[in-house]
DNA sequence: ACCTGATTTGACGACGTCGTCATTTTAATT
DNA sequence: AATTAAAATGACGACGTCGTCAAATCAGGT
């Protein structure tokens, strides 16, 4: 491999004025820049990063640890946002998987001290607290799509599941619906719980009842072997008579959508003039190419990410952090089951 | 930053002797690992990786590099090959993707090469003949769902989507059905052409005619802005009357194989009591979450992205490679739809 | 106690780069 | 031409680690 030395060699300078020119430093005479430029070129010369490395102590890279969100096509969006952030910048993307399994992440955590990794994004798949402790890691940390307690002051970026489902709610009420049902994700998860509660007060703030029985899960199971079962519960709420059964569905997210418009369809009934139906996560693949294209609520991952990929970088820089929890607004996107 | 000398300082012994603890080398006493052990863990020491390069010149870190793969839900399962296969040896994964923008991509390598990267995996979005010259780059490489030239002797793993599909056809014929209609992926890309292949081939192999009328493409426009259009190119072909029309309708994916269910409900035609499915990838978003269960052909980009990269692990140890294209099956998964 | 050979430990330098400071060259001013 | 300040270049060492080889220690046999 050749080094800085053959370069200089060649160019017949020192080996301070090619990493000058390397570097891009200033007071160095045009001529020199192009000789020494010349020799580069001619051996092929690429600098040796970590040799840097062992002088400057910085490595440039920043590593993503994930549970299992880079494994998962929903939150590729999330990722691609690290990417993007992350590329228009000096840094590379280191990437792991721990798979939920505690020696897993430790190795991981231990890989990326030994890397010197200059920062870490840690995503988690769903929305949730974790136990962060960030001086048992000693590497500048954002959390993204989860967050921890306050008082340890780790930076967070997370979606607001609770004013998306509110507003999607209060979008359904503006269409003239007051019977809005409810298709739930798996109770176990705090997007849930939000979510959840944002549809209730929503229909509270406009003086709606909540009928119990609209409100069934679309998802059963433990939370690493869940089921959608939103077909089978889509169809018990539709099989009601026109009277009784809602005007609208609200569903968890996308995917029991779709089994709320194959509900629909097995009943031979039309969407959206006999029921209406509002998904979450605008999880493409789905929302943008069911028939007709899906009414939801936009889950911001791309945004999510890159947002927490600038403050990672900007805590590396050492700029001043706010840290605590941000939130990133989910906006309605319009479609044809409204 | 705590170094081995301080370590050796702490335990009153030589650089050397806490280098031998670290690295596991023989002829080290028991009690001197103990006492450099416990030196160790007080101080918290870590090895500086980059230091370590420097000596030895590998980074045992891998390297992909993807057009826009890791940002796509699909191969979402190529890259998850890739990780458990990197993660149970003591490699890196260093992630990049290009955009498609040849600046973008030379500018990775140039990183990859300055990272002093041990190899690299080379993954395309669509299975295609890329222009890929090693010697240009200088790095172990194994391509992942593309291939060159056999004459450059650059190891290539890719699904056998002719095999795929001419058994997802043979399959239909032997379930009894003899009207057998297409709704294809864009045909400018491979595996569009290779699939369509494996159908005539299999149909031809039965003796059984191809009406040009049940063969319409679900994907239009230019490659990289390409628009769904299967719930209209099924539709027109399912308007036929039940004499005309074909009673199984092979999709070129399982998008166009759900937008194929949709326009059957949308004409009221029972599946697959009036016309069957079948599906290609089980990309299980919509495989698995359609109702019925699509009938599919598996994608194994997990395997793929596994296999590629023990090959590339083996060529980095040095190991004897057989060079050239690796194809990996794609089996039927059976499901509700046929 | 003494020798022999194996085992264990240490001293030193090199990897490729860049920071520090000294030295040389250039330009600007008398 | 002499002086001075500024600009450009170079010599040298340090970063943290490990390879090499020499030194020290140990075990076993006389």
């Amino acid at each position: 491999m050749v080094s800085i030395r053959d370069v200089a060699a060649l160019a017949g300078v020192s080996n301070k004025t090619v990493s000058r020119v390397v570097n891009r430093e200033p007071n160095v005479k045009p001529a020199m820049i192009k000789r020494v430029s010349a020799a580069i070129d001619q051996l092929g010369y690429i600098p040796n990063q970590a040799a840097r490395l062992v002088r400057t102590n910085r490595s440039r890279i920043v590593g993503v640890v994930t549970d299992v969100v880079s494994t998962t096509p929903k939150s590729v969006e999330l990722i691609h946002g690290i990417q993007d952030a992350i590329g228009k910048t000096e840094y590379s993307l280191l990437i792991a998987n721990t798979g939920n399994d505690p020696a897993t992440e430790a190795k991981i955590w231990r890989t990326y001290r030994e890397q010197r990794i200059d920062g870490v994004l840690y995503v988690t798949m769903y929305h949730r607290e974790v136990d962060f402790d960030p001086s048992t890691h000693g590497i500048a940390t954002v959390l993204v799509n989860c967050f921890t307690d306050p008082a340890r002051s780790v930076p967070a970026t997370v979606p607001d599941d609770y004013q998306g489902q509110y507003d999607a709610t209060c979008h359904a009420i503006a269409c003239g619906h007051e019977r809005i049902g409810y298709v739930t994700l798996n109770p176990l998860i705090l997007a849930a719980r939000l979510r959840g509660q944002g549809y209730r007060d929503a229909m509270e703030a406009h003086g709606l009842p909540i009928q119990s029985e609209w409100i069934v899960p679309g998802v059963a199971g433990p939370l690493d072997n869940d089921r959608l079962c939103a077909f089978d519960a889509a169809k018990r709420i539709l099989s009601l008579s026109a009277a009784e059964r809602p005007t609208l569905l609200l569903a968890g997210n996308d995917e029991i959508a779709m089994q709320c418009l194959f509900a629909a369809h097995a009943l031979g009934l039309k969407v959206p003039a006999d029921i209406a139906i509002i998904g979450f996560d605008d999880f493409r693949i789905i929302s943008d190419q069911v028939v007709p294209r899906l009414t939801t609520v936009a889950l911001p991952y791309y945004d999510i990410g890159a947002r927490a990929a600038e403050r990672l970088l900007a805590m590396i820089s050492g700029a001043p952090v706010e840290y605590g929890i941000e939130t990133v607004a989910c906006p309605i996107v319009p479609g044809g089951t409204t």
